[in-house]
DNA sequence: ACAGTTGAATTGTTCAACACTTGACAGATT
DNA sequence: AATCTGTCAAGTGTTGAACAATTCAACTGT
C-alpha cells in the first residue's frame, strides 16, 4: 500500500492552505480585514479551527494580527521588499557557490523550469512567467541541501509573491529577463560559479529596483485615488 | 503613561513563552510527551488556549506534532545539528562581511557580551558562558540590519540551545574559545573582515564537530543505559 | 466644540460535548 | 505458540455556545 497517498491532515491545516492560496493569488488583497465568524461559516468550519488556521498564517507573516482589533492580510512596505531581496541575495548566492558538484537531477529540474519560463514569456502569459521564474530561483536553493534554509526561503518568497500580485504584472516586462536566466544556467552547468553569482547578484538588484519602482508608482496612484474619492465626498 | 509597559499580550502567547522557556532551559527534555489537558490545567488555562500555544511552538520547531498521536519536545539529530551550523555559517559570515561601517553602539554591545562571556568562563560558570557566547554571535547578525534574517537566526539558535541543554555542559570546555572570540572582535573593529570571516568559519566548524562528538557520546551512553535496563527486566 | 458615557460589534477565552485515531489488551482462530 | 480480530480506554481533533474584555463609533450633556 502507498502510505504516502493517505490524506491525514488536520482541518485547520487544510483551511490554512486554502487561505494561503487565496492570499498568494491575490483573491484576498493586502489590507483586507478578515473576520473570524463570517470566514469560518463561509468555509464550513468552526471558529476555533479558523482561529488556528489564522494563527498559522500570521506566524508565516502572511497575516497581520492586532490584538482585539482583528486580523488583516499583510501589506508589504518598500522596506519589506528591500529586506526580502536581501534575504534572496544572501541565500541564492550562497546556494550558487555551494553548487560545486551539482546533482544532475536537480540541474534537469532547473532546465525544465527555465524552459517553462521561456515558453510562458513567449506566450505573453505573465502570471505563469512569474511562477516559473520564482520556481527557477527556488530550485537554486536546493544546492544548499538544507531543509531549514529552504523552508525559510520559501516562506520569504511567499511574502514577496503576495506583494507582487498587488501590482499589475503587465507593467513589468519579464521577457527582458530571459537572457539572464539562460546565462545563469549556462554558467552554473559550466561550473563557473563565481561569475554565475556575480550575474545573479546583478539580476536580483535589477529585479528589486524594478519592483520597487512599480510598487512606488502603484502606491502613488492609490493615494491619489483616495484623495480623489475624499474630495468627491466633501 | 508608558504605553509600552501595558500588558497587552494574549494568554496564548504568554503560555507559549512560558513553555518555550521550559523547553530551552531543559525543564522539559527532548522527547517528553505533552498532553493538552493536564498541561492546560497545570497552568490554569483552557485546552484551546494551550492548543494555540503548542501550535506556536510546533511552528517554531521546538515541538513535534504527530496527528492524533500527541505532541513531544523535539529531539535534535546529528543531521539537525549539521543543518543548524550550516545556517550559522551562512548567516554569520554574511553578517561579518556586511560590517563595512559598523554601528559603534552595536560594537560596544558586542564588547559587553564578550567581556561577560570571559567573566563567566573565568568564574567556571558554563551555563552563563554558553548564554553569553550565543548572545555574542547573535549580536553579529545585527550587522545585516534585517529583521527577517535576525528572527530566523534566533529561531534556529533556539533549536540548537534546546539540543545543548541535553548534554552535560561540563564535558565541553568553553574556556578554550576565549582567544577566538577576542580575536574575532579585534579583527572586526580593525575592519579586517575577510580574515575575521575566515576565523569565524573555522570556529564554527570546530564548534560543530565538538558538539557532534559530545552528542554522539551522549547518544551511545543513552542507548547503553536502555540496553542495561532491558537486560535487567529479562 | 468637547469630554465623558453608552452600547454594539468583534476578538479573546473558557467550557462541555462529540467524532475520530491510536495503541493495548483479551479472546478467538489456526 | 503465534497470529488475527474485536473491543475498549485514552487522547487528540473539532464543534458550538457562552461569557469576558476591548475597541470604536455614536450619543449625551455641558
Amino acid at each position: 500500500m502507498e502510505r504516502s497517498q493517505i490524506h491525514r491532515v488536520s482541518v485547520a491545516d487544510q483551511v490554512a492552505g486554502i487561505l494561503r492560496q487565496k492570499v498568494l493569488t491575490g483573491e484576498l488583497r493586502p489590507g483586507t480585514f478578515l473576520q473570524e465568524i463570517p470566514l469560518a461559516e463561509s468555509m464550513g468550519v468552526s471558529r476555533n479551527t479558523m482561529r488556528e488556521a489564522m494563527r498559522i498564517l500570521s506566524l508565516e507573516g502572511l497575516l497581520k494580527r492586532n490584538i482585539h482589533r482583528g486580523i488583516a492580510v499583510a501589506q508589504l512596505s518598500l522596506r519589506d521588499v528591500h529586506e526580502i531581496y536581501h534575504v534572496r541575495r544572501v541565500l541564492e548566492i550562497s546556494a550558487i557557490l555551494a553548487a560545486k558538484t551539482p546533482d544532475p537531477e536537480l540541474l534537469r529540474d532547473i532546465l525544465d523550469a527555465l524552459q517553462q519560463y521561456e515558453a510562458a514569456v513567449q506566450a505573453r502569459d505573465w502570471v505563469s512567467a512569474v511562477t516559473h521564474d520564482l520556481h527557477f530561483h527556488g530550485l537554486l536553493i536546493r544546492f544548499l541541501r538544507n531543509k531549514r534554509l529552504e523552508s525559510f526561503y520559501q516562506k520569504t518568497i511567499a511574502e514577496l509573491r503576495m506583494g507582487m500580485v498587488l501590482v499589475d504584472q503587465r507593467h513589468d516586462h519579464p521577457g527582458i529577463l530571459i537572457p539572464v536566466h539562460r546565462k545563469l544556467y549556462e554558467l552554473l552547468t559550466a561550473g563557473r560559479l563565481k561569475e554565475c553569482a556575480d550575474i545573479l547578484l546583478q539580476h536580483l538588484e535589477d529585479s528589486e529596483s524594478r519592483l520597487a519602482k512599480v510598487m512606488d508608482n502603484h502606491r502613488l496612484a492609490q493615494s491619489a485615488a483616495v484623495l480623489a474619492s475624499k474630495s468627491k465626498i466633501s
